[in-house]
DNA sequence: TTGTATGCGTTATCAG
DNA sequence: CTGATAACGCATACAA
């Protein structure tokens, strides 16, 4: 790195202290007209910028926000990210996107950001593999500043937003039996997922509700890729009696189990009848389009966002936030859903 | 932040100086091994973590490495991200994610990433809306440390790398032509994007290779979503002569595309065919699934982590290696081609 | 092989 | 309203 222009630079040139340049820069108020102009044309003129590492080591503070997702490249996350990047911009903070590939060792690494002082808090979209509760707690509100987004990892205190996946998928299943299903599958979540139980619960629920029961085989394992839904797809076809409908626990499952039984020959809506969870981009662009579960994710970033100022006392916190913070889904209805053939 | 513990308080403990410390800490081999151990012991005893800002500030550099995104929500980015993460790992670097979201605001954000020391080196995925030339270069090799992956900003001589979108495209187009057909439409990027024109172009190549010509309205307009693709597919069936093939600028826009013409009643690839370009997960989803271009993105983000290496003089770095690296790209065939209807 | 001393660029404290 | 000054935690040049 070329030696930069610093604030003693600044602080020569405009004729004052380097006090001053800090407090025309960071605090308006506490600074006469005069001088402030003094040290923004100064600022202009050698092109100054900040030294983060500096303000950073001088402040014990970051200001930045960590982001963990267990797969970059799943557009679930997108949004989330969107709205968490746009609220913590507009509190001055920066975030960071870490991709832990669901992987103990790398989600480690990040979790040292934390302790070395890289960021000031994290943002889970991920079931944590290793012990977020061992951050120290800010000194301020004795919270530590994790907040766990759409995924549960213990029912204790941790912060959170998330839907309520158990309802939604109540009402994701419910929605097929209102279209006259009776024999209902389900494709599940993996194993070591907050999302795997609730979902898996919601599906008996809505069973329960209508008195239905679940046949021997028709609870089938998933592990949220396309692949596995193709599987579970091939799996269904070899069921007595054979499901015509089948919810399952995301969208990717969802377009890997159609394709397989279009492979197969069987169409959908027409044979059987799928809903998907999530509402990822290509939910709608798919053939068919896919009958799913909305989240507002978007809003769940903001609303994360909002939580972790409060967690860090920072300004501008609405102290009266709940440390759990559950918001409303959707049923989206497309295509993928019809009567049980007669 | 809690009061953490530091190099003095590991070197009180040790009975040895901080900068013995450090030293037993970055610089294994210069110190005994007694105190080595000694050191270690400590370190472990009192939990001492790197304050990361003040190593940033002593060292002036941040061991950081930025990526800027123009969508993270889409898929194409998460493997190269993938690639460059570990291999920035394997070198010591940290890497930030950034999403620009087509937003030249935003750029510029970013860009201050460097200048205010919070990265040493960007790469950028997007088409670059804001002045990266502006970043100062390494003092040890004279080079601006921004690299360019798959993207092209200008001709001059920013380092990157990339497959040869011409080439590529011309072969995906040459497939349709080898298949029969004879009137080939083209749905294109986005302008304000290095990516249109040589695909563009490679389209042109294949037709003049095979002495084919374009027919007025069969350059469609697009701007590689999905929705976009839908659009050309629209207006794809009210041309005449009716293209029997098509090719697409990107994945996502076939995938419209192919939409579409299936609520139109036209089937892939029995009434038109269709390739795509990028090889996203869901190109081998889709019904049908899609004929395209697979780059070697995982290869493109260590290549360019090695890229970047060299730039900034790092230990390990290939002094040999090339500032513009073409990597090899392969048609992938799929679902999605088939002769023309006769 | 180890220790001493210094400064990286900021901001907070305390006087004035 | 402004200035002088002292850390923040670490790594390095220089001495020993």
């Amino acid at each position: 790195m070329t030696d930069r222009p610093t604030i003693q630079d600044v602080a020569r040139l405009a004729g004052v202290s380097t006090a001053t340049v800090s407090r025309a820069l960071h605090e308006p108020g506490k600074v006469s007209a005069d001088t402030a102009t003094r040290v923004h044309d100064a600022v202009r003129q050698i092109g100054y910028t900040l030294n983060i590492a500096a303000q950073t080591l001088r402040q014990r503070r970051a200001n930045a926000l960590l982001v963990v997702v267990p797969d970059i490249g799943n557009t679930f996350y997108g949004e989330v990210l969107a709205g968490i990047e746009q609220a913590a911009h507009a509190a001055g903070q920066t975030i960071l996107i870490a991709d832990s590939a669901q992987d103990a060792a790398r989600e480690a690494v990040y979790l040292s950001y934390l302790r070395n002082g890289r960021a000031d808090g994290a943002f889970l979209l991920t079931y944590p593999q290793v012990d977020w509760d061992s951050v120290a707690p800010v000194p301020e509100t004795g919270l530590r500043p994790v907040v766990m987004i759409s995924e549960a990892a213990r029912l204790e205190g941790t912060p959170r937003v998330t839907v309520d996946h158990e309802q939604a998928s109540r009402v994701a299943t419910a929605h097929l039996v209102a279209h006259g299903h009776r024999v209902i599958a389900h494709v599940l979540g993996p194993r070591g997922t907050g999302l795997r139980r609730p979902r898996y619960r919601g599906y008996r629920q809505a069973l329960a509700d209508a008195g239905l029961i679940v046949h021997p085989g028709h609870e089938i394992e998933g592990d949220f890729s396309a692949a596995s839904g193709a599987r579970a797809g091939a799996a269904l076809l070899a069921l007595t009696p054979r499901p015509t409908a089948v919810f399952c626990a995301n969208d990717e499952m969802a377009i890997g189990l159609i394709g397989a039984l279009a492979r197969a020959g069987v169409r959908v809506p027409q044979d059987i009848s799928v809903v998907g969870f999530d509402d990822i981009a290509f939910a709608a662009c798919f053939l068919p389009a896919i009958t799913t579960i909305h989240q507002p994710r978007r809003a769940m970033g903001t609303v994360a966002v909002a939580l972790m100022l409060r967690i860090l006392g920072r300004d501008g916190a609405d102290a009266s936030l709940q440390m759990l913070q559950t918001l409303p889904f959707a049923l989206i209805q497309r295509d993928s859903v019809g009567p049980p053939p007669v």
